[in-house]
DNA sequence: CTCCGACCGTGACATTTGTCAGGGGGCCGT
DNA sequence: ACGGCCCCCTGACAAATGTCACGGTCGGAG
């Protein structure tokens, strides 16, 4: 599978240093492969990729500064040609589907087989979409998030714990108002309580942006 | 550093196979280890390793079957010569106390730099003691779980969401006690919900074993 | 033995939470 | 211009939640 030419470059970001050097070296074992940069944090993909020039960028979507799904966006933009791979520890339906309408061109979760990756990689860089069957169907049945912009930043904050009261404060809305969002969000989720549905919607990725 | 002699036999137990699969990347990049064996459940630790026999164990806290803390534990018991190397996510406080009375040799956060993992295998192996300096502080000022038993077995049972009746039933007690036990709870814990009582208590470890 | 603390329960109470029925205002597509 | 959707607010209500004071049992430490 590995032809003569140049290898591929990548760039890793996954905000554990361990993993992240696992990863380095799993891939570092293929011939066709070469990591040419890691970083920790969203918000280094896109500087540290204008220097390194990588083919493909394997993010991680839990990180510090920048989620991986912002940076996907971020990275499209400013280097078109660099393909992306997302590399997530939760198969959440929503993160899935965020990541692919942000630009990237595969989805993997981390508990696929170490053998799958390299395929993975060298799949994205030939410009193939690369995808968990089972996700898929997941992300489907799942559909988009049900909930509206501010029932999702109500619920956001609601999730750091505190009084309808305090959301009010932080949101600048009235109390009563904090409490017919979360009532919505509560019906839409299915849920029974404030806690609960902060769970669904944690669960199907529907409180990620910004 | 590598000696000649025999090179140490690791075991890696880890419910993410690609992180497995890189860690044992990673580790096998040194002459004087060898991973004989992988597993992706917590009670399949201890049957792997009769077989396979290994020096090492290096095991995530958080698994299926069996969390890590537990398969410590029943390795210790099983073979006492296998020292084990604690490797998880989370650098929860209470983690670490209760891995280290569970017999572990070392305790590893995941966003060590890749680099000092085989030195810590070594020093594991060569019966020395391996622990995050500024976890164990966190530990000390943390101290054990204030939560007395029946407290902290509400705390875990409220975690799945429901109401007070539900845990009631569950738990085979009266609705009230169920409440006042919360009640105790939020307060050792300095929080101001159910809810937050349940995150302080997760973020320090208190929610672990049996 | 006695005391203390963990445990279980009761009952009552104030607060919070979730729900419902309203009433505005703004934006967009028809 | 109209309906529809989202947003914000109000007020009121039932239910759940958190708190308190109180009694009782049981086992272990002094």
């Amino acid at each position: 599978m590995s032809g003569g030419s140049t290898p591929i470059r990548l760039l890793l970001a996954d905000d554990q240093a361990l993993v992240r050097g696992a990863l380095a070296a799993l891939l570092s074992l293929e011939e066709d492969l070469t990591v040419v940069a890691e970083v920790g944090r969203g918000d280094e993909v896109v500087p540290e990729a204008r220097r390194s020039a990588p083919d493909v960028a394997l993010l991680d979507v839990e990180m510090p500064g920048l989620d991986g799904i912002a940076a996907t966006a971020a990275l499209r933009a400013a280097l078109p040609t660099c393909r992306v791979l997302v590399v997530t520890t939760f198969g959440r339906p929503g993160y899935l589907r965020r990541a692919m309408e942000a630009g990237a061109s595969g989805f993997v979760v981390k508990d696929t087989p170490a053998r799958q990756l390299a395929d993975a990689v060298r799949r994205v860089h030939a410009g193939l979409r690369v995808v968990d069957p089972t996700l898929a169907a997941e992300t489907l049945a799942a559909g988009v998030s049900p909930l509206t912009e501010r029932e999702t930043e109500v619920l956001r904050t609601a999730r750091g714990g505190g009084s309808a009261a305090d959301l009010a404060r932080a949101l600048h809305l009235s109390e009563g108002t904090v409490r017919n969002h979360l009532s919505a969000a509560i019906g839409k989720t299915g849920a029974r309580n404030r806690a609960d549905a902060i769970r669904v919607a944690e669960q199907n990725g529907w409180l990620l942006g910004e």
